[in-house]
DNA sequence: TATATGCGCAACTTTTTGGTTTCGCAAATT
DNA sequence: AATTTGCGAAACCAAAAAGTTGCGCATATA
């Protein structure tokens, strides 16, 4: 199993469930009300999240809120970096062609 | 079929490729040599890349080049800006906290 | 022109997913 | 104490994904 973040985002309920619990925690079946699908199935949702650690519980008698473990989407953010460097790259490259056009004009 | 960005990076072998894109373009042969896979495998992947439009395609006589259509790539920082929000809202929290315990101090 | 090479595409196989159903346990409610 | 409710876990199923094999086409090379 191979259980990491970007498998954890791919699928579509579990991005619209991190959205949702991200602001409050939420019990399987809060969430579940919010979309077309079983409590089951948001449960299984939440384990691949739990298990990746994306979402945190707190237990409250029967109740078990989930919330999102927001630092763990910086993870997504880090790998992002190197790409955001090579686009910023780009654009300063484009600001030196901008650039040397407007000293050609001098 | 899903066929969107989020579902185009869940692949670890499609992330190595698309970082192996990313600063130069490569035919398929060229990216299966990188990995322990066949070149069916990396076209398969590449056809799934360009069908969410992370890829362009550069046909040069039988060869053809790919590159990472870089910008494409945003979308995913775009979803992050949210999260951004949150967890930079957080850290301010943070500050006034420590803000408080500064001025209790006085 | 004959042969080799790079490629995409389609058919097929094997895993992996997402979902449902059913169960048992623990905490509330009666 | 009996019943209801919220939950996770396991068994099962259908659909999708990842990989393999075997084409056929076009472009090089001999």
């Amino acid at each position: 199993m191979r259980r990491d973040i970007f498998q954890a985002i791919a699928d579509p309920t579990r991005r619209a469930i991190i959205v949702l619990i991200a602001l409050q925690a939420m019990t399987p079946n809060d969430i579940a009300e919010h979309f077309d699908t079983s409590r089951q199935a948001v449960s299984k949702h939440l384990r691949i999240l739990t298990e990746c650690e994306l979402v945190k519980q707190d237990q409250q008698g029967r109740n078990i809120y989930y919330s999102l473990e927001i630092d763990k989407m910086k993870e997504i953010d880090k790998w992002l970096e190197q790409f955001r460097k090579i686009w910023e790259t780009r654009f300063n490259q484009l600001d030196d062609v901008l650039l040397t056009i407007k000293n050609n004009k001098k």
